[in-house]
DNA sequence: ACCGCCGGGTGCC
DNA sequence: ACCGCCGGGTGCC
């Protein structure tokens, strides 16, 4: 490798996984400890020469202010208020003046421009994103021509010289701070049970965790707040025919209250007739539109799809429910034969199908199995599924439950409306498409119009799941209509949606329609409400996906979502824009008001954000109480750390292997390029960490990364070979940065930067010649994607597999505690853990040694293969196998394996997030046992050097976001101690 | 703008 | 006076 492309190419992961801190969703997320130490680690490179100009402003500092003046206000309507926060916005195509820069209000209207002397100085600044200049007027708001206006400028710590000094080159000098201005598998069966080899006891005790140290930073900012009006129970309409736990009538009340409320946004005030927003310190004179949803944050499992079925037909229009009243029944029936909908069982044939294609493609035709399946007749039912089809398509926008003769009658629409909403209505002739005129109605009153239907998006995995649930909790007697919209036989009429009462779909296909925007009928629709089930796949601003569900019109919106803030602060963004919370949209305010003041650790800015979180967020957990009772009668979950000390053999292989390692790093360390060899110190890591589970999974194709030779192309190729394995295999959350999904056949760019292939071909494709890196906007082509050798890696296993078996440390302490367990009561199943997919298939030997019945499921199953899996682990019978073995990341956030009460955690994650993620596809609800959770370290080894960083970093975490961090010298220097603590260097 | 600047009108004291 | 001074016209970039 030449040293040119070992810099580019180490600067590109790098810079790969300094993205995944700032826009998270790199695979590397920013859990991951070690990437979580690069952070602005780059900010001496040539980072400002590359595209990457996100407004990472993350790390800037305040370099200093000045006063400025803000002409021409005579010529423009953008008003302000003294105090009042301004935006600086450049103007090169002024035609007066190729510096010109704008000084807008909050509101984003132009209040006048900068004067042209200091706008010469600003506009470089400005266009080089040497600093971001923030504006405050701070009294003359009144005046006619001119007003003051104080500006501070703020940018990275490298960059402050080069701005004092072009300042000065203008004339300008940077004042000092005042301080009151800083505001601103396939499944293997064994025979039959036989004992199988003895494994003995470790000889550690296993050590129980503290409850305190499972809490989640984002809990931290509820604590405090539990003094709530959010305590109010509210009955569900009666047309929910399940009887809801206390929690979700609270949730249930909140979110009504919510959708109702007349109440100001948070941070505004009313002041003599005007709305004044306390934190930017604008005013207008129109009420700004309270956002009628919010985020129901509450921990899987509590019931948030339940509480929102609720919400739909207990809050249906205008604070009524959804109509009970029947319509002539006859009618009913004949509509529903007319609209040809699916019965329920069909509904769960089709899923079936739907579940054994494979979910990125989401190819299959659902509404064609459906069809083609479809009886002639059928009984009325519960929940009327409407598919389209070519045949049904042209009936299908007849208002709801009734198909209209075309001879209806003004009478007959008046009864329907009315008994819809109970409103005076209008009538219009409408056409079809086969020109058959048929009356619709219309309603006249009412501040919402027409709109009733509402949206749910959600992932392809939980779609069933919510068909499911409205069947369920839906009393058979209402007729709910819900349009699936999904398969190539959508509709593409969206007057078939307004006609719903509910439609679902899900991310995919709504971005992928709006990929053709002027297609989607999604986008047409005025919604009633939008509701994203795990909402936090919206959480980067930049994807596709996002843009996609900010462009839908709604007018009430929620989120539901286990973890609003995956990573940072930055997630919440996106969550805030959809929620349309003004004037968190804009991304400088949300910056100025929000962001900075938080992870500087400005005074009140975790107040701020506790306020507004407090403000739109309904949150509660596993172990949250109402009136001293938990919400959950959910049994206990326990969790020991298990420590293992090595056997002789392998801690000698371990030594050597450390100190190889070790001598690698010191030598970094001592160089002091250690920062930028990354992947070298990764690598070293993940061999340790391999070991610590079993010497088999060390693959010799990795141990070559670290040698250096001249570069021809084959080398090329053969290091990116290394560098995917590697990423695939560090454990590290593998994500694409495309679909921010887990990796579907994962390829690696000549960037090094690993993405699905269908998902970077789509790119390819779409941009052709032009195509870019979404991560580093390195150039793209399609004969450059690398592969990864999947068998490679697996078949070496294999083959040291069949060749000559042995045990380890760690498998001998899991065997011993199954084999304990089975002893006591074979019913009980467990789930056994890895990061590493080699790792379960050496554990697959023990486990068929000792007549154990398990399966398996990971990342690189099938749909239906894990459904497969999912389902014969749940059955309850005794062919059943009793243990699931589970790649970490597998499964999506739905997996539900309450059918298991221990869990094995073979090996530390990075994300104790993830950890936690996995105890609870067990500790759930349907959980009846009391649940254990078993983590295996070993002793003296990285896995304890693991532990001991993950705490320390809790420990400086301090406030929710972490404050204002040291020094980026300071920083350096903790990251480089970081990994000498892990190698005892 | 109750300013600054510009350019025309004007011109002893 | 190729000045000074006066007062009207005028006004972002």
């Amino acid at each position: 490798m030449s040293r040119n492309f070992m810099r580019s190419s180490s600067w590109n992961f790098l810079q790969l996984a300094r993205y995944g801190r700032t826009a998270n969703h790199s695979q590397f997320s920013s859990s991951n400890i070690f990437f979580h130490l690069e952070e602005d680690d780059l900010s001496g490179e040539d980072t400002s020469s590359l595209a990457d100009s996100q407004e990472d402003f993350d790390s800037a500092i305040l370099f200093g202010m000045l006063r400025g003046n803000v002409v021409g206000l005579r010529y423009y309507s953008g008003v302000v208020n003294n105090n009042e926060m301004v935006a600086l916005q450049r103007e090169p195509n002024n035609q007066y003046d190729r510096n010109a820069v704008k000084v807008n209000n909050v509101n984003g209207e132009q209040v006048g421009h900068i004067k042209k002397e200091l706008a010469a100085a600003l506009a470089h600044i400005l266009d080089q994103k040497m600093a971001k200049i923030e504006g405050v007027v701070p009294y003359g708001a009144q005046n006619a021509f001119t007003m003051p206006v104080n500006l501070s400028f703020w940018g990275r710590a490298e960059n402050k010289q080069a701005v004092l000094d072009h300042m000065m080159k203008y004339g300008f000098r940077l004042g000092p701070i005042p301080n009151s201005l800083q505001l601103g598998h396939g499944s293997a069966k064994s025979k039959s049970e036989r004992a199988g080899p003895s494994y003995r006891a470790p000889i550690l005790p296993a050590v129980q965790m503290t409850t305190e140290q499972l809490k989640t930073e984002f809990d931290k900012l509820f604590e405090d707040l539990k003094e709530d009006d959010k305590t109010q129970e509210l009955e569900p309409a009666e047309t929910i025919g399940t009887q809801l736990l206390s929690h979700q009538k609270q949730a249930l009340s909140w979110m009504v209250s919510r959708e109702n409320t007349e109440e100001l946004p948070p941070f505004w005030e009313e002041r003599n007739h005007l709305y004044y927003n306390t934190l930017t310190n604008f005013a207008e004179k129109q009420k700004p539109e309270n956002v009628r949803g919010g985020i129901l944050a509450d921990d899987m499992g509590l019931g948030k799809t339940l509480s929102v079925i609720a919400l739909i037909l207990t809050n249906f229009y205008d604070g009524r429910p959804f109509p009970t009243k029947k319509i002539k029944k006859q009618e009913l029936a004949e509509s529903d034969v007319l609209k040809s909908n699916m019965s329920q069982k069909q509904f769960k044939a089709a899923k079936k199908t739907e579940l054994s294609t494979d979910s990125r493609k989401e190819s299959e035709t659902l509404s064609q199995e459906a069809s083609s399946s479809r009886p002639k007749r059928q009984k009325a039912r519960k929940t009327k599924y409407t598919y389209s089809s070519a045949s049904e398509e042209d009936e299908a926008w007849l208002p709801r439950k009734v198909k209209a003769p075309a001879e209806c009658t003004l009478h007959d629409d008046d009864l329907f409306a009315n008994a819809l909403f109970g409103l005076p209505t209008a009538v219009r002739k409408k056409k079809n498409k086969k020109g058959v005129t048929v009356s619709q109605s219309i309603s006249k009153a009412g501040p919402e119009g027409q709109r009733r239907t509402t949206l749910i998006i959600c992932p392809l995995s939980v779609l069933s799941n919510w068909i499911d649930q409205f069947e369920q909790h839906i009393k058979p007697e209402v007729h709910l209509n819900i349009y699936i919209y999904y398969g190539p036989e959508r509709t593409k009429d969206p007057k078939v949606l307004s006609d719903q009462d509910v439609v679902v779909t899900t991310y995919s296909v709504l971005s992928s329609d709006y990929g053709s925007r002027s297609e989607s009928p999604l986008h047409k629709v005025k919604w009633l409400r939008v509701v994203l089930d795990e909402g936090h796949t919206i959480r980067n601003p930049n994807a596709q996906q996002t843009q996609a569900v900010l462009s839908l019109e709604a007018q009430r919106r929620w989120i539901l979502t286990g973890t609003p803030i995956q990573n940072s602060l930055k997630d919440l963004w996106s969550l805030i824009c959809f929620l349309k919370l003004k004037p968190f949209t804009d991304r400088e305010w949300w910056h100025r008001t929000i962001q900075r003041p938080v992870t500087t650790g400005e005074d009140g800015g975790l107040c701020r954000l506790q306020a507004l979180i407090k403000n739109i967020t309904l949150r509660r957990t596993k172990t949250s109480k109402i009136r001293g009772r938990p919400v959950l009668d959910l049994p206990e979950r326990k969790v020991f750390i298990q420590h293992v000390e090595l056997s002789e053999e392998e801690r000698q292989i371990y030594e050597s292997l450390k100190n190889e390692g070790k001598a690698v790093i010191s030598r970094y360390v001592s160089e002091g390029t250690i920062l930028s060899h990354y992947a070298d110190v990764l690598a070293v890591l993940v061999r340790l960490r391999q070991l610590c589970c079993h010497p088999f999974l060390v693959s010799s194709a990795l141990s070559s990364i670290t040698t250096t030779a001249d570069s021809t192309p084959g080398d090329v190729r053969e290091k990116l070979v290394q560098k995917i394995k590697l990423v695939l295999s560090s454990g590290s959350d593998e994500e694409c940065a495309i679909c921010l999904d887990s990796l579907n056949m994962p390829v690696i760019t000549y960037c090094a930067h690993v993405f699905c292939k269908p998902c970077i071909c789509q790119v390819i494709q779409h941009e052709k010649q032009e195509a870019k890196c979404p991560l580093c906007r390195g150039s793209l082509r399609l004969d450059q994607l690398v592969e990864c050798p999947q068998e490679d890696l697996d078949s070496s296993i294999n083959k040291k597999l069949e060749q000559n078996w042995m045990c380890s440390t760690k498998i001998n302490a899991l065997m011993h505690a199954l084999v304990d367990q089975r002893r006591k009561d074979a019913t009980v199943k467990s789930i056994v853990v890895s990061q590493f997919t080699s790792f379960l298939s050496v554990i697959e030997v023990a486990l068929r040694e000792s007549g154990f019945m398990f399966t398996r499921l990971d990342g690189s199953m099938t749909q239906k293969k894990r459904t497969e899996a999912i389902q014969s682990f749940q059955r309850p019978d005794a062919q059943s196998p009793t243990i699931m073995l589970l790649s970490l990341k597998a499964g999506g956030v739905g997996l539900n394996l309450t059918a298991a009460s221990r869990v094995f955690l073979m090996d530390p994650a990075w994300n104790p997030a993830a950890e936690e993620q996995c105890f609870d596809r067990c500790h759930r609800l349907g959980q009846t046992k009391k649940v254990i959770v078993t983590k295996f370290v070993v002793r003296n080894s990285v896995e304890e050097n693991m532990l001991k960083i993950q705490s320390k970093k809790r420990e400086l975490a301090a406030g929710a976001f972490g404050k204002k961090k040291s020094s980026s010298s300071q920083l350096k220097q903790a990251r480089i101690e970081d990994i000498r603590t892990l190698v005892d260097l």
